[in-house]
DNA sequence: TCTCCAACGAGAGCACTGCTCTCGAAGTGT
DNA sequence: ACACTTCGAGAGCAGTGCTCTCGTTGGAGA
């Protein structure tokens, strides 16, 4: 039984972890400091590299965490909604829940979308929880799809392959036209987010959340066009 | 006469910037290093500060001069569209080239329009070259405007005062819902850049500028919509 | 033409970073 | 009790942004 040991790894890990989130919340990404969080730990930088083999190690980890936390934020808000085929009413509560978590994580949100770090490719731990957030936004079109609700959208050529490539990997009948839909809504929630949080809209439109708004509007009446619930 | 060191001192400058580029260009913005730009001039790293007072100074003017690229890019496509009522073709021409800049300089992009560095407020120098793209985009409306088309957009309460102000800024009487209009597809090119560029379209779309492509396809369409070309 | 001042580049140095290596003190399984 | 792994401390390396000082030198006024 190695559990004395077990648990204080994994007490530690977690405390690093718990230290790296606050600093990331307060100095952003480009501040965290490993030697900072040994320090605030009583522990010497050397010792974090038990734990982690590298900056971009933790970071890995706090992606992972943030997708997790985004991708929970974004489900909860589709849960919440109880009638099922209000689709527009969905779409509402999902996509300003990922705007919600946006602000309220702003470093979280940068690290995620924002500029990746020079040479760091997204390791492979990193893929599934990514989807999540995106899984619940497109679950809202795959329900549709099997309520056969009808898409309007101009499908470009150079996207049919990936549009059947996305619509295996979903494993529902989702056409084309709904899975454009879905991706330039998509396009357009994280534009429009990072344009607010990364400082874009000063002097353009200042009222919070406002262009959010309107992106949402406009998305959820193409997403819903003639299928107000029954 | 202070010929001799002012033409010293503006090429010196000149000379760091170039070379500040290319580093951009090869390590990213994070990787851009005074002491490795000072010393591919020969140069002792303290010299650098004769001429930009720290590194975000130094950012600040490759930020400038970036928006200023993207600008006259923008500017070069819609200047290239020669009937200019055809604004189906101004608004694609304008938008891929958007898009093309930002392919082809990825750093200077993530410079533009990723994570703002932590603390980093946009100088007032900034404020004007970074209108320029948009300005030519916006411009696409104005001119519709004064064509007497109309769009149809949800306005949200929330962006009217907004709205208004704009329409102050442009001095020119576009009505709200085409602002809308306009403010949705930004988000979207925006967003569809930044997913591209920042690596979130793996196992999604994998054709390059697909997309990109379904976002302008989508607005040129609710752009210009009942206004094909006489 | 001479003089004085501002601009300039070199160099040393400070505080910080990520990361590596070694060493001794613990816990762990045999 | 023994051998083995794990862990934290400490020193050290190479790099960063930035500051300060100190000669040198160019340019403008006397």
């Amino acid at each position: 039984m190695s559990g004395l040991r077990e648990r204080a790894r994994a007490a530690t890990t977690a405390e690093i972890l718990r230290l790296a989130r606050a600093q990331l919340a307060a100095e952003g990404a480009a501040g965290l400091s490993l030697r900072a969080v040994a320090r605030e730990m009583g522990m010497v930088s050397s010792g974090i590299y038990r734990y982690f083999t590298s900056r971009d190690d933790l970071l890995t980890a706090l992606i992972v965490d943030s997708y997790n936390r985004l991708g929970e934020a974004v489900e909860r808000a589709d849960a919440a909604v109880r009638r099922r085929r209000d689709y527009r009413n969905r779409w509402r509560s999902t996509a300003f829940a990922v705007r919600e978590w946006a602000m309220e994580h702003p470093s979280e949100w940068a690290l995620l979308f924002g500029t990746p770090v020079p040479g760091y490719a997204a390791p492979p731990d990193t893929i599934v929880p990514a989807t999540r957030y995106t899984a619940a936004l497109v679950g809202i079109l795959v329900d549709m799809a099997r309520d056969g609700v009808h898409h309007d959208a101009v499908v470009p050529k150079t996207i049919r392959r990936d549009a059947a490539l996305l619509r295996d990997t979903l494993s529902a009948d989702v056409p084309d036209s709904s899975l454009v839909v879905g991706l330039n809504a998509w396009a357009a929630l994280i534009g429009a987010i990072n344009l607010e949080l990364f400082g874009h809209l000063h002097n353009v439109v200042e009222a919070p959340g406002a262009l959010y708004e309107a992106v949402v509007e406009q998305h959820s009446a193409l997403i819903t066009r003639g299928t107000e619930p029954s």
